[in-house]
DNA sequence: AATGAATGAGAATTCATTCAT
DNA sequence: AATGAATGAATTCTCATTCAT
């Protein structure tokens, strides 16, 4: 009996955590940082303000843990196909395509944690992830220099950019606005990933431009 | 005297209101939107915080004008080199750097200006600057296609991969963090705009990649 | 036992909006809407600021509260003597006297409900309870010239009439300052009941005195 | 020169006492004390806000002013026409004919001045005045008394009623709201006045109707 | 463990009044 | 005398966090 209580408890803790976890994202994902109060949060879990409090020390400490749960799985995506079979020059592109084909689902979401800045303490966790996923797309890059179908460049840097790249054309102000056509979206990350492959892509002539500065 | 005194109270309420612009666009530059306070404005400036609401009727507006001014100041820049004689090609690469060269004097403003919302009604502000400033590089793109250096695509879509590419380089957690070093600023933005130059010259192969998606 | 925390809890939540109310209306009551601040009457009841804040949503819907509660209160005096048995003068004079008796024993809170505005948001509820009062006054005249005991005239000017003198009467200027003495109030009270009474009555001669306008 | 240098700026004083003055009742009358700001007032006289300092030792002295010239004017022509010939009723119906025709050209006005406390110190001014018009009013019904057509009754309360009365039909919330049409105006001048005069008039009959109170 | 009422440190904004020029 | 910029106390409202029950 106690230990079917210790079990049903545990489970309910469990459950609890989950919940406010879950919670705590949905509210990001609908209102941005803006909206992803405490007490929300514990309303929508079912839960007293004060029993987050349990589960997390701080809406720091919460909203760092969301972050890292979302993201992580955002990076597992991508470093398990950089991980995988297939040339450097496929897999970036896939890793391109998967990531957009998942920001365009909850980009209101993606958005918070791309480029939503909020507490500075929940930014800390926010810059961490990304830089984690920029390292997957470096970690790719410096794959296809090796195999010679990516150009010689900085793969830090080239790893940013193509970061860069298709997070401002998901989520930018020049991004397109609302995808009620599946058709459109898919046209977008096409032309996501032709252009993050460009990016990297070897270039047969030299690069000899007149330059002109500031 | 009367016009000395005249030239001397106009002189000194175009200090104020710069000076509340620069401690503004200062705090902002430190410690981002988070720390934009009208009260510490006010005191950096050396006023009172109802002074403050002499020259500007809300803190939306404020820096509303701090966003404008500083950003004006950017696209401009960048559209002068747009309109400017020079290929397209030499143009987007001047562009690229400029921008970038600029933007790693002050990184943490550059950064609140292109990552960091806030109030929504100041944040409005921040999207429509930096929607005009990829439109510049949209601009810039299609006058590369039309000269046939340019790969055929989405223009407005190429134009918010550049942006974000050099952005998230200049400002993203994969950028290098300090730079005591002329030399390595310097590279860094080469490297950018090589990367940008990359992500739309036109590529002599055709673009058939086996595709992997989610 | 859960039974009971239940019940402790909800009194003791009772027991604070209560006192919240209470102390916003006493502090009408002595101050006027002056100086009815949200901090003030916190600190009375003993709580926080922000605690009020729990309890009702703004500074304009608890002042619209205390004064639906107080005037109703008022309002259902008048109204249950109007719809009670008796004459119409007989109905007119008792609400007459009950109001005036209500009022007198708080002469500042009649005031501040009677005459004074305030923020504008408060004030419409202010306006709303002044005209039901009214409109209280207007049917028992108007019962009273069905009954012919009352002058035929516009009823809705002649409550209002009526409101206004035994107000004023009541908290205007000209009204007695202190009252130490119940009779003093029970003859104050007897006489603005004659004067409104004398007011509606039906006049034996006709109206024809030689007019002077300005 | 100097003979008239010193007139022409005792001119302009008065010029700028009278502007302010005059500004400030007309802000009153259009928006009540709510907007009457010493800065809008200022501006209003073409005068910068320091000035009015120069003028009025406070806002409460100059809106105390306002009231008591305005008010002055307003009892000055019921004062004429107590003291004028005639009887105490004709005199009576024309003291409050006068006042509501008056009233109702400047409802906004006569509201504030009536109805609308403000600044403490402003309103003792406020309340002198509205003291001082119900003494006009006492003193005709004590006319009246003499003559034996008023009702015997205690003259200041009586006053009181009448004060009320009018003021209540003409700005309370009982009164009607617009006026396109004169007559429509003159008709509710009637119909106060004959009010007024039912309340003081003499009454044949004894008053000895069953009293019920609260 | 859970509750949720209470807290109170801020933050933005207003406006009568002052005072150097 | 006039100016009007500067002042800053006062006020409303928010929300992360605590703690008695």
């Amino acid at each position: 009996m106690s230990y079917r209580r210790t079990e049903a408890v545990v489970s309910r803790l469990e459950d609890n955590r989950a919940r406010i976890l879950r919670c705590a994202r949905d509210l990001v994902a609908e209102g941005g940082w803006q909206s992803a109060h405490i007490a929300t949060v514990a309303r929508n879990a079912g839960l007293a303000t004060g029993t987050v409090y349990r589960y997390f020390p701080s809406k720091a400490e919460l909203y760092a843990e969301v972050l890292s749960q979302v993201s992580s799985r955002e990076r597992d995506v991508v470093g398990a196909i950089a991980d995988g079979d297939g040339t450097a020059l496929a897999k970036l592109e896939g890793a391109v395509r998967a990531f957009a084909a998942r920001a365009l689902r909850g980009r209101r979401l993606a958005y918070a944690l791309i480029g939503e800045p909020c507490d500075p303490e929940i930014d800390q966790a926010r810059l961490r992830w990304r830089e984690k996923l920029g390292q997957e797309f470096v970690r790719l890059i410096q794959d296809g220099q090796r195999e010679g179908v990516f150009r010689a460049c900085d793969a830090r840097i080239a790893g940013a950019c193509v970061v860069g790249a298709f997070m401002e054309a998901l989520v930018g102000p020049l991004a397109p606005e609302g995808f009620d056509d599946a058709d459109a979206a898919e046209e977008l990350i096409d032309e996501i990933a032709r252009n993050c492959l460009a990016l990297v892509a070897a270039i047969p002539k030299p690069n000899t431009y007149p330059i002109r500065s500031d």
